[in-house]
DNA sequence: CGAGTTTTTGAAGGACATCAACGTCTGTGG
DNA sequence: CCACAGACGTTGATGTCCTTCAAAAACTCG
């Protein structure tokens, strides 16, 4: 896997800082030890079936978690921007699989088993809970996306969640690739790429960037298709 | 809304048992007060947007949780049997709604703000989120079915799942009926019935009780196609 | 038994997938 | 600095799984 200069130097501190878990302070340091580690693009941060003894925190770049069918299919069920938390599971084992996008930066926490450290630091487990909350309201309107939108509805909620998740009202900066986003939206790449060019001659969006930058020139039609 | 004499008279509370938040100790009565509910088929628990003060516990019956796109389609993001925790969110209203599938008995469970509980009974609270992390398994299994399954699979999992959740081994009680079936696998009704007939007649399955349950008879070839 | 609801079955159409080829971008090495 | 190779993305033609529209059958309950 080549090296892969990142795309989003844009991307700000600022904007970083707007994207704790749902409008509530982000997860701060706790008493359990945490540290840091960096992911080259493509890399693999855990794996299904591994021992799950930690959690983590993206700091920067983007994570994608997801799973794969026996036959190579694959759904990424989410992806994670700076601020969110990743790898948090029930049992003894992953039952995902976490990669780096591109170059990514996270804190990782050690848990003890299932749900301890919320004794060991009732405000810490808080705030976890918090985390977790809003990775299951995330879940459930994909849920819905997955279920019940069209390619068209799919894509217009995808880059409309993208551009509100980095804080930018007027562009979605998309760090993964087609196949990223097609697996994410139930869709394959055809379709993804045959959606936007639609959607760019509709005048809803432009590209720019060779495709990595959707410019939402019509937001107000892009929200009206989150049905 | 007519009446509706629950059909499951003979899920016996032993089969219950089984079904805590996977292999963990149930959700035993908190520090904080609860109660009990019940409501008929049909009936609203909570509705997307309503303040949203408690959780529940299914103690029998079966539960619907679900989003409503604006022109009427709906998404049902998950079934609750006994045993299982839902309604539980990290904002302040509920996202989603939830409706009794048949007569349904719960357990009320006041919470103060986001997870404050969590420090007023820790112990509550860490049983609290094993249960989250179970429903964001699930959760997380389901978009894989939602997003890369065929209609075959998608029935198959269904059913596995539901037989695996009551404990039973060999057939599968559907106390929801066609509608529900296609809005949590992301189907038309014509589609559930369609890919059931089939099964039929590839003798996978067969129908009895009108329809309602789901004698799995070739539980090898159904895993299979689980995927 | 009969009205209303739910489920099944049938025929036709459409949205997305598949298969295939071409275009474009990136980083490397001459 | 430019050319090239490989990866990634777009576009086109065709196919198919599932949906839609329609109607009949089965079931529920008064």
């Amino acid at each position: 896997m080549q090296t892969f200069n990142a795309i989003h130097a844009h991307r700000t501190p600022a904007a970083f800082a707007m994207r704790g878990a749902a409008n509530l302070p982000p997860l701060c340091e706790p008493a359990i030890s945490s540290s840091r580690r960096t992911f080259e693009r493509g890399e693999e941060i855990f794996a299904e079936g591994e021992a799950c003894n930690v959690f983590y925190k993206v700091i920067s770049g983007t994570v994608r978690t997801g799973k794969l069918l026996s036959d190579g299919r694959r759904q990424i069920d989410a992806f994670h921007f700076a601020g969110d938390v990743f790898g948090l599971e029930g049992g003894a084992l992953h039952r995902f699989t976490a990669e780096a996008v591109d170059k990514v930066t996270v804190a990782v926490f050690r848990r003890g088993s299932a749900g301890s450290l919320v004794k060991a630091d009732p405000v810490f487990g808080e705030q976890l809970m918090t985390a977790m909350l809003s990775n299951l309201d995330r879940a459930h309107d994909h849920m819905v996306l997955l279920g019940r939108k069209t390619a068209l509805e799919k894509m217009a909620s995808f880059l409309m969640d993208v551009a509100d998740r980095h804080a930018d009202v007027e562009r979605a900066e998309l760090a993964m690739q087609r196949t990223d986003i097609a697996d994410h939206l139930g869709l394959t790449i055809e379709t993804v790429s045959r959606t936007l060019t639609q959607m760019v001659k509709d005048g809803l969006i432009r590209l720019a960037n060779a495709g990595r930058t959707v410019i939402l020139s019509d937001k107000a039609a892009l929200r009206l298709l989150c049905a």
